[in-house]
DNA sequence: ATGTCGCGCGATGCGCGA
């Protein structure tokens, strides 16, 4: 079973890039970030055409999330529990025996603002529901834009984003929080390979250049990472046309059938 | 020749967020 996280930056702006990357990569489930779109929007009926049943919470302009699904949905949340939903970043479902949460962590910038402290209440709630959802011990997939780099190695220059949020030690330590509830980083379980990218800027040449960050992770509870056979960074979508700025993260988990 | 993109607003650019 093959999941997937991606944050597309406009589900309008990129639905062809989707749907092509959907007919290639066939996915079971795509985790969605920013969306930037309401429910009533969202392109669902050329997604249901590809045999995906959409799980969607949108907002207008900014944020959204979605969760695409060709095993169907049972118990839907749309809104990280501990806090007042200010954004459209959260939602989470069970498919398939597997409860997938989807997230899309606040980016935090500047430092020393409010949406820094945003970002930081925002991980703690995380880090709560993290924990909650281990107590079922059931195989839990967090997936989604966590805007962490969470070494120096997952990024092109560490230098260069020196007092960003995304590399800030206390934003790397309430990731690791979460890591150590138990959870296990699919893609670094599998690969090991020093500067390997999830996002690109769209400016100064990043992407002809590699100048990278990996900040779209899949995290995995111990009964998910028992089942993880697979998982990787397809850049494919990156260097195609109208491309979004971040490419999808994967990984495969066996069926219970196989394991 | 140029080099970021997408959005809302409500206009045919600008400011914001990333």
């Amino acid at each position: 079973m093959k999941f997937a996280t991606w944050n597309v930056n406009s589900i309008r702006a990129r639905i062809s890039n989707v749907l092509s990357w959907l007919k290639t990569a066939n996915p079971d489930v795509v985790m969605l970030q920013e969306i930037k779109v309401l429910d009533e929007y969202f392109p669902r009926l050329k997604i249901q055409e590809l045999g995906y049943q959409c799980a969607v919470h949108g907002q207008k302009g900014y944020n959204g999330v979605a969760i695409l699904s060709n095993r169907g949905f049972d118990n839907v949340l749309s809104c990280l529990p501990g806090g007042e939903e200010e954004d459209a970043r959260y939602l989470e479902a069970t498919i398939d025996g597997i409860r997938v949460a989807n997230i899309y962590m606040p980016n935090g910038n500047p430092v020393n603002s409010k949406k820094y402290v945003y970002k930081l209440n925002w991980m703690k709630r995380l880090k709560a529901r993290a924990e909650e959802l281990l107590i079922e011990e059931m195989p839990v997939i967090l997936g989604g834009d966590y805007n962490v780099i969470p070494t120096d190695d997952d990024v092109y220059d560490h230098d260069a984003l020196q007092g960003n949020a995304l590399i800030k030690p206390e934003i790397r330590a309430a990731f690791r929080e979460i890591l150590w509830l138990g959870y296990t980083n699919a893609f670094r379980a599998k690969d090991h390979t020093k500067h390997k990218y999830s996002y690109w800027d769209y400016s100064g040449g990043a992407w002809q250049n590699d100048h990278g960050f990996l900040i779209d992770h899949l995290l995995l509870s111990p009964q998910a990472a028992d089942r993880l056979e697979d998982a990787g960074i397809d850049i494919t979508p990156r260097g195609q046309k109208k491309a979004s700025d971040h490419t999808p993260v994967w990984c495969t988990l066996a069926d219970l059938a196989d394991h």
